[in-house]
DNA sequence: ATATTTATTGATTTATAGTCATTTAATATT
DNA sequence: AATATTAAATGACTATAAATCAATAAATAT
């Protein structure tokens, strides 16, 4: 009886199996020069199999950027939870996640975002799809919480908290994008973190609204 | 003697003569799902001919994208030059300009932004390299000059303009891609008017000094 | 009229994603 | 224990598309 339940855990581990393999293989050679083959060699089994647990190489990769979501929602979730901080220091709070979570693999956040195409996503599976879907709104309704709370205290203009959070999520990922593209110019310097934090200053400066209300 | 001079003119022509028929195929199928059979038949030369011309498919496209910040270029230098506008008002102009490359051809411009990562920018041939660098270099000035006019004005509160012009430029370039990605979940609607609005009234609200200078 | 140079062709090579008939291993049945 | 059935894994194979290059055609020079 207790070997459908056995077969089910040794499936999980293989599919675990590839993905830390392949994990290893993308942020070291980014998303298009990484081959199945290398992959499959990395993980010492057959191209054939990888395909038994993952559709294509775009779902393999979308797998593991669904890991990194979950952890960014986890992330943000702590920010929102912090009872202490203010509507612009959660904000604040929010950017720093967001570069944590950047720092932690850089290669394949990038990746992640070249990948966040229309056409990359209609490759996906209905299931990986709706997973994804699904983390990246609760993510967004995360972040979108901030806004509304400094709304609804009186502290941030009224506009939609989810443009708010379209704004922060497109200008976080921009920035990701730019920076490493200059970074073809000047492979050394890196300016992500001083640039996103000046785009912060001026975007909760931007929010707040004016201090005259005596 | 007029048989080299000539001769350079018929080699631009076709040149040209494969950019055309490149742009409507890329603007229709995207970069991915075009193929360079596609392109030369489009343009009723053989695959071949197409790599006497081009290095490869990422140089045809970037060509094509050259032109594309060309136009840009000529925009921002006509914002930049009206002197009856305000810093603020000229960042707002900025934005429609940016807008309205963008509408000539969405495809075009989202491929752009996707194709702007370092790996495939190492495809290009210097000579193509130097040449998106410099008009890059350009645009970004131009922009940069509406910041620093507005510092000089005391209008702005002090940041390095180039930061200020990558966080434009990021802001942009990632609402395109997010917006463009969104819409996989909801083909019909178009968010990006109205989000870009409200993230350029932000930036300019964050950007200007508080008004109490008495 | 012939030789040389230049431009074009498209069949071929190369690379890699993805498939599928075959093999191997595990489990169930007699 | 022997045999049948099911599931997992393999790797040679197919398909597609980028890029190359020897052969050909066209243009120009001698």
């Amino acid at each position: 009886m207790g070997i459908e339940e056995r077969k089910e855990r040794e499936r999980e581990r293989r599919r675990q199996q590839i993905m830390v393999a392949a994990k290893r293989v993308f942020s070291e050679k980014g998303f298009n020069k990484t081959t199945m083959e290398d992959i499959s060699r990395e993980a010492e089994l057959s191209t054939g199999t990888l395909y038994l647990y993952f559709k294509n190489k775009e779902e393999l990769f979308a797998s593991l950027s669904f890991r990194i979501l979950q952890y960014l929602l986890i992330r943000l979730e702590h920010v929102t939870k912090e009872t202490d901080k203010g509507p612009a220091e959660k904000i604040a709070a929010l950017k720093d996640a967001m570069y944590d979570v950047y720092e932690f693999d850089p290669l394949i956040i990038i990746n992640m975002f070249h990948l966040q195409s229309s056409e990359t996503l209609m490759n996906l599976s209905p299931q990986i799809l709706s997973d994804m879907k699904e983390m990246s709104r609760k993510a967004m309704r995360e972040m979108a919480k901030i806004f509304q709370e400094g709304i609804a205290e009186g502290i941030f203009i009224e506009k939609h908290p989810h443009a708010l959070t379209d704004i922060v999520w497109s200008l976080f990922s921009g920035l990701v994008l730019w920076e490493e593209s200059k970074r073809i110019i000047n492979p050394n310097k890196d300016f992500l973190k001083p640039t996103l934090d000046i785009a912060f200053d001026i975007l909760i400066r931007g929010i707040k609204r004016s201090e005259k209300p005596s």
